[in-house]
DNA sequence: AACAGCAACAACCGCTCTCAT
DNA sequence: TATGAGAGCGGTTGTTGCTGT
């Protein structure tokens, strides 16, 4: 925790008609303990009124996000786990930050400025909408292998990935934080969902070949990810050695699948519009290699296993 | 060693929604 | 039904540490 003086910069008129000043800025280590005390007195909740009967110079909006933020003590400190990660790409599309729910012990914030600060940077260097089919689409292709190896192999360093980008140090940290069960051949279970690998590559032709659906109960099942039963233009691809991820593989097919359904008119027209993902790497094609590029999670050999599409 | 630029994250703000009165 | 307080979410800002020059 980064320790700094808190900025005084409020003055509220209290309906006890006296002047407060608020505290702003960074929490220091006493005003922890003391709202720790409080609410281990009194219960959280009622915010406005613990900030005013605590004595805290906070707002209890403040008091609230520190709480639940930073002092709940089932709050996780820590980098995300390759598991956690995973989880938050694929349900950040349907759920949006409101995932912290299935991540137990993170907050909404930590996911949202996970999803701002790494996932919405790689959307930008790859030129794309991070909501978009097309960015779906490279997560996972890219990213979402590297994580599932990464669970596999939790200890080996990822040597392209490691060098300059963040990102892929917060993934060699998670690794050796806390290394994850492997779960290469069952289930991982993040707190309430349950993810089955094996029904990845078990069921990687299997006819469920709607948009990713995302179980709503408390058991999420990857096998529900989008595959369909028809390739629809190119058989399934492997690189040299590299032979990717059926259940990816199955996603792949899923969102060209849909996309080439609703948009496949639209590709003979405006370039910008066409939402497949094949088609948006050319896109970026240009300076596909030499700019910042080399520094995002998509290694250089990835990113030229894409270019070849 | 000093500086600048950047990334990560904690915290704040504005707004909306929910619920009790 | 109207209203106000509480709660929560998305967007933004500020601070700090790291890295490159």
């Amino acid at each position: 925790m980064r320790v700094a003086m808190p900025i005084v910069t409020k003055r509220v008129c209290s309906s006890s008609e006296e002047d407060i000043e608020l505290r702003r800025g960074p929490w220091t280590l006493e005003e922890d303990n003391y709202l720790i005390r409080y609410i281990a007195c009194h219960g959280e909740g009622r915010w406005n009124l613990l900030a005013k009967c605590s004595g805290l110079k906070r707002t209890g909006k403040s008091c609230r996000l520190r709480w639940l933020n930073y002092l709940k003590p089932d709050v996780k400190r820590g980098n995300l786990t390759p598991q956690e990660q995973l989880l938050i790409l694929e349900l950040h599309s349907k759920w949006g930050n409101r995932i912290a729910q299935n991540l137990p012990g993170r907050t909404d914030n930590e996911i949202k400025n996970y999803w701002r600060t790494r996932v919405q940077k790689q959307a930008r260097l790859l030129k794309m909408d991070s909501n978009s089919t097309r960015f779906r689409y490279a997560l996972r292709r890219f990213w979402m292998p590297r994580l599932l190896r990464e669970m596999e192999e939790p200890s080996p360093p990822l040597t392209t990935l490691s060098q300059n980008s963040s990102t892929p140090q917060l993934l060699n940290q998670a690794s050796e934080e806390s290394p994850p069960p492997p779960p290469s051949h069952g289930s991982l279970t993040v707190g309430g969902p349950v993810y089955n690998f094996n029904h990845y590559e078990k069921n990687s032709n299997s006819e469920n070949c709607t948009s990713p659906i995302i179980s709503s109960s408390d058991s999420i099942n990857i096998s529900q990810l989008p595959e369909i039963s028809e390739c629809p233009t190119s058989p399934p691809r492997a690189f040299g050695n590299t032979v990717y991820d059926p259940f990816l593989r199955g996603c792949y097919y899923g969102d060209i699948s849909s996309d080439m359904e609703s948009l496949n008119l639209a590709s003979t027209s405006a370039p910008g519009g066409f939402e497949d993902p094949v088609y948006d790497c050319h896109m970026v094609e240009s300076n596909w290699v030499d700019d910042d590029m080399a520094d995002s999670i998509w290694n250089m050999d990835e990113l030229w296993q894409l270019r070849k599409f």
